[in-house]
DNA sequence: ACTTGACTCTCCCCTTAGAGGATACCTTAA
DNA sequence: TTAAGGTATCCTCTAAGGGGAGAGTCAAGT
């Protein structure tokens, strides 16, 4: 500390540094930015800070922590009248933030859900009943792409995005979940209960702008039965989930 | 689209950024990253993407939206293992982005209530009664800064750390809370659960480091009491709760 | 007074994921 | 053939510093 002599404490940069917790390049970097200016500056160009500068700098540093943009830090400090309106900005942007990482973790739980079961989302859960994995195939890659017909129209709901899938995929999961509490539960295949359940799937799914009809439900589960990737995936959430299904769904 | 000429579809880099909804900036740099490679290249450096990359460009973008760096992208992309360890990770990074954010969301609603009410966060509830505004204003320069003291030994605990502050502060703020209710509900002031809620909040302080006797605790009672700025901060909160901390405070 | 080691200075490049712009070349329909 | 619109490469810029080079400075011990 080289305090005292002038009548004030003066710190170098490196005790600064250490009584804040940040290192010498945040220093040089604020200097630079006009954001906290040292209290003197001696000949040879060394940078000295009085106890004022200490504490200017753990204010801005509880902005930063709030990830207040430094170039914003700076206007608060100078204009005291800008403060509650940024934070008041700064808790928006929280909030969205709070609720994107929400969504996401979501989404990722989702995924790593079905990695573990061995397969990447299956989205054949979303769209019509089909006999083989060639007609499911290429009813995806419409889906998926649109190719000439919204080349041509206008280049939307293209890219299959994620926040929609997402929702979509939420849903399906939990039909499946749903269903097979349902078996558990010794719950009838032709029980209103569970008839209700699908019913509610498919008008989600309707709702949604995946036109699936009770004929291409039905024709879906039998393709999920006699189609061992699918069998064994359903299967291997709850034994006998599969057959379940087609029952019920005969019964709509 | 210029497809259907050699065999398969190709796209143009507007039109590839179309459908995927991105610039074709982000194509050039996904290029030049190695990240997704153009099918076919012209003569004049024309880039061309066929279906393939289009599918790939969607797993980019799903990852991306995961923000997932385009690094790590990549070699997830080209080696499949990769897949799990790294959603499995950034569901840890999520995790730890939401818990943040849920802090700091706290931080800035106590802020911005306080600054509401006129003034910063009241960092007077926490330290030991005194009598005038100085003696405050020493005591916390000497919590604040520690200086002498905290250089010579380590330099630690020196900067007030947001989330410790946070933490106090909020206690402090629904300590007032449940006294204003208190009051409002016609707890008596000697009456053992206002009595009780009181002991917490010592006890909750001497516990965070704030040593607060049950002497200290009547003095400062008195001294909001007395000083304008303070009894004016506890009345514009709630009617009479000024002159009811004194009387709990006196029959502790 | 001199040396040594720790400290400090400025300057420059690097990071992410592209955005923006300059300038030159290419393609396609009228 | 020409004009319009696509496309290419190259350069600079962003936020908040990190890393390091090369040179000067400070305080202490000899």
């Amino acid at each position: 500390m080289y305090g005292v002599k002038g009548g004030y404490m003066k710190y170098s940069v490196k005790e600064l540094a250490n009584l804040a917790h940040v290192t010498v390049k945040t220093l040089h970097h604020y200097h630079k930015l006009g954001l906290l200016m040292p209290s003197e500056i001696s000949e040879a160009g060394y940078r000295y800070y009085g106890i004022e500068e200490l504490k200017r700098l753990q204010e801005i540093l509880f902005y930063k922590e709030l990830d207040i943009p430094l170039a914003e830090i700076k206007g608060l400090m100078e204009d005291a009248s800008n403060r509650m309106q940024t934070l008041e900005k700064q808790k928006e942007l929280f909030l969205q933030k709070l609720d994107r990482y929400a969504k996401l973790l979501k989404t990722l739980n989702l995924s790593l859900d079905y990695s573990r079961k061995g397969e990447n989302m299956d989205k054949h859960l979303l769209f019509k009943g089909f006999n083989t994995e060639e007609e499911w195939q290429t009813a995806l890659e419409e889906q998926k792409n649109h190719l000439q017909k919204e080349y041509q129209v206008e280049f939307d709901t293209q890219t299959i995005e994620v926040e929609k899938m997402n929702q979509l995929a939420i849903e399906a999961k939990n039909y499946l979940n749903t269903m097979a509490a349902s078996l558990r539960n010794g719950v009838k295949y032709n029980d209103p209960i569970v008839q209700k359940q699908v019913q509610n799937h498919l008008d989600f799914l309707n709702k949604h702008g995946h036109a699936l009809s009770k004929e291409d439900y039905i024709q879906q589960t039998k393709f999920f039965l006699q189609d061992d990737f699918h069998r064994n995936m359903l299967e291997s959430q709850q034994i006998g989930l599969a057959y379940y299904l087609v029952a019920v769904a005969k019964n709509l």
